[in-house]
DNA sequence: TAAATATGACTGACCAGTCAGTCAGTATTG
DNA sequence: CAATACTGACTGACTGGTCAGTCATATTTA
């Protein structure tokens, strides 16, 4: 696809000279300042190659995250992100391949240290409703209450667009938790506490309510907001019955 | 990339007749045949130009509504539209001011017609169970089996990028339903027929699966399909206890 | 035939991805 | 330890291609 080339006229220069100057060699936190970086990435004063490109990679990742998360992977622009950044978009291609790779990364990096915290749940030998509610405490703190709510919102918004994306997503993620959710509700219909096999062969009706809390905010937050905890204590309520002592 | 073309070259006629062959007048099923239009908008055999005309803007709506929900908003081409539509991209311009007010305009009159007959349906005095499955019965057949999913769809995903059509959607549909809904509950309630109140309070519980289906199987349909009608019966079997009485 | 409609080539803006060049930081040498 | 050579992360102007929206021209209707 590249063309020859022959010949190119450059300024180097005067290129040279901006950069130069927007990013003083002497400050040692040279990221932040006026810089969009958002925090909590936070090079520091860290000499090494390795550490200021990791961070820069993170930063990238986080840029492209918010870019994403509020024009949609088609509509967002790797201009925006690396200016969000505080980098070029040259930039970008040293760490990702291309748009879809970044995208891919922010799942993958993001999503999944998650899972194995939602598989080692089950292990223990509570009330089902005791366990299925640290689950959803679980999910409220650590993927409704970050920004990983986003990234939630971003594969059912993009998803159907990205095979490969849903491909990974649903055998890394999905499949995995409704196994273990599963799990958790079939050793409980072994028990004696679950009336039924509904829950054992629909684990989906327990998550539903977060999918549904995902979008209903993403859509209609400012018109009407919802509590999530609360809506997920409600709908435990109603599968398991009113818990008795907190 | 654009070439010199000094004059304009056209061929009217090829196009033209490619047109009227096409969808011939005499016709009276014009819209079939190998014209990409998809079916159940016939134009028939109107000659009058007003028919004529609403039969282009429908076609329109139709092709508009199959690639916004193959590609997303964002990523859809026009020049797409018009082709499946069987008509020039100009002609689009004709019945629509921009891409966004076609956006739009799918939503308006695909979705509001059905609202009326939900908020019909609370008029019975039947067992809440009945009334309730007699929605989802219909959201099943008149949404989920229909086009209709795709734009309930479209509307998760672009709706936050299109904050007066989600304006709109809230209003015009989802306020009105949830309020159809939650009257329903509050009278099943105030009868007896619901041990507490927390549907009343969250009617969102009850059509959460239904959101629920459309994005599964939006993302994960080809891994592991999800049968709407025998998911809802479940629900609703865990929410008002099993149906005794087919 | 005049008015209303439809057409599609064209334009201008936009943007993903490229790559020759730069330079901070690291390794090597004297 | 200082001078020198090397490395690869980083830069941003640029290319090639795409696409929404326009408008002069052609077609159809009344």
């Amino acid at each position: 696809m590249n063309g020859p080339k022959p010949k190119r006229q450059r300024k180097p220069q005067a290129t040279t000279r901006q950069r130069a100057a927007g990013r003083p060699a002497s400050a040692a936190t040279g990221d932040a300042g006026s810089a969009p970086v958002p925090p909590g990435l936070a090079a520091d004063a860290v000499t090494g190659r390795a550490q200021k490109a990791a961070a820069r990679r993170q930063a990238i990742l986080a840029a492209a995250l918010d870019e994403f998360a509020a024009r949609g992977f088609a509509a967002a622009r790797l201009d925006d992100v690396a200016e969000r950044a505080g980098v070029a978009k040259g930039t970008i291609y040293v760490h990702f391949a291309d748009k879809e790779a970044l995208f891919q990364e922010i799942v993958r990096t993001m999503v999944v240290p998650l899972v194995a915290s939602v598989e080692s749940a089950p292990a223990s030998d509570l009330p089902v409703r005791q366990v299925v509610e640290h689950l959803a405490d679980m999910f409220v703190r650590e993927v409704y209450g970050t920004r990983r709510r986003e990234i939630i919102r971003l594969m059912l918004t993009e998803g159907p667009r990205f095979p490969a994306l849903a491909d990974f997503y649903y055998h890394e993620v999905v499949e995995r938790a409704v196994a273990a959710l599963r799990h958790v509700l079939a050793r409980a219909h072994a028990r004696g506490e679950l009336e039924d096999d509904t829950l054992v062969r629909f684990p989906h009706l327990v998550v539903a309510p977060i999918i549904f809390a995902v979008v209903w905010s993403g859509l209609f937050e400012r018109f009407s907001p919802l509590d999530v905890s609360v809506l997920m204590r409600a709908h435990l309520d109603l599968l398991f019955g009113k818990e008795s002592a907190p």
